[in-house]
DNA sequence: TTAACATTCCAGCAGTTACTAGAATGATTG
DNA sequence: CAATCATTCTAGTAACTGCTGGAATGTTAA
């Protein structure tokens, strides 16, 4: 095989447009937000404070190197992402992340909620404890988030409404509550609000795509 | 939660560490060959065709995203991938490439070993022939990496000694023949070699890499 | 001490990236 | 038609990247 420069070059280039889609932090936040269900640009350029044109460009970064995909509805262009492989390897990439990196582990530990972020032990047991009802799954994201996808027995209630609708929830068992993933503060929120309030309540850190993602 | 887009932006910022490191050609062309197993400055150098102070360089980019760790012994500096999850994610992302990626289909294709890429049909049936001695499983890698870590009932020679070596080989059974992986050319080599001599050879594009990794 | 191995610092070059702003374009709905 | 959603083009800034070359530094083995 002659020309083997040549051809790894280009093998391992096009694999690289993979990586440089991951490269950029605002990038990996939209691919986060989409992982969620699909959304236009202007809910994604406003979840990830960024201007519409900006995630436009992002956005077609994103679609060059085949990760998203645009479905038009009336006005709006709603991006989802290509297919599951690239759900799997945003939540492979941040977890080798929390694996390796000192500085994000200790910026998560700081936004772990006190006392200490009580992690339910393990899925199994969580899936067991919310089939018997023994705790509460609560999803705190936008209810079309929800309704796209969510946690087995979960219930929602979106962080927004969680104040007036607390009575909806039960103060003699747990509440776990999650969000869009590790990086999404909503579920924190929550949890300090249930806990002022009285209620006994448990940080999940994971989102569906944690949960979807195989192990 | 207050500063929540400072602390988000902080968050994903560190894990696009990650995706940086995985953003050069080079860079991944390096993580492979440490798929192989640890290897000193020059010998990376020398086989993804750059200069040591270039691969010196990225080298430390890797470092510095915790993928990759020195050892030193005696005069040299061996390098190897800070845990299993550096492979697993480097097959995750060229393997997402491949799926998504045309252009990177078509390189692959016309690469593929003539006539067509007798892949065989799965590895429970190839661990099984080669259990029973119906097939040859061939590593046409240096030693050192068969060394390291090699396929089940796998047989070493390397490609350079492969032409004097033929007699070891029996004619009267398929030999499957591996390398580095799929952007690796040896094994291309190696089967038209033997295809020339008459072999019934067969190219597997997985290497220990693809092998070990968590599907 | 010398040689081999490896990193680092300097400087420079060409190219790319992230972001912003203004203006124009296109597609769709009402 | 007007309004909304989204993309594109231009243009500019600031910063970074990949790579090269030269020179210096440090570590280790013989």
């Amino acid at each position: 095989m002659k020309n083997a420069r040549k051809v790894k070059d280009l093998l391992y280039e096009q694999v690289a447009r993979i990586g440089k889609a991951f490269s950029s932090p605002k990038r990996l936040e939209l691919i986060d937000l989409l992982c969620q269900g699909e959304k236009t640009v202007q809910t994604l350029a406003h979840e990830a404070s960024i201007s519409v044109k900006l995630a436009s460009s992002h956005l077609r970064e994103l679609r060059m190197a085949q990760l998203v995909e645009t479905e038009r509805q009336g006005k709006n262009i709603f991006y989802h992402l290509a297919n599951k492989s690239v759900a799997d390897l945003w939540v492979q990439v941040h977890t080798l992340a929390e694996e390796r990196l000192v500085d994000l582990q200790l910026a998560l530990q700081k936004i772990a909620t006190q006392p200490d972020d009580l992690v339910p032990s393990d899925r199994e047991s969580l899936l067991k404890a919310a089939r018997k009802g023994e705790v509460v799954v609560l999803d705190v994201r936008p209810t079309e988030e929800y309704l796209n996808a969510h946690l087995p027995f979960a219930r929602s209630i979106p962080l927004e409404e969680l104040r007036q609708r607390l009575a909806e929830l039960p103060k003699d068992r747990s509440i776990v509550a999650y969000c869009r993933g590790p990086y999404c503060l909503m579920a924190v929120d929550a949890v300090e609000l249930l806990r002022k309030e009285g209620y006994s309540a448990i940080h999940l850190r994971e989102g569906v795509a944690e949960w979807a993602a195989v192990k």
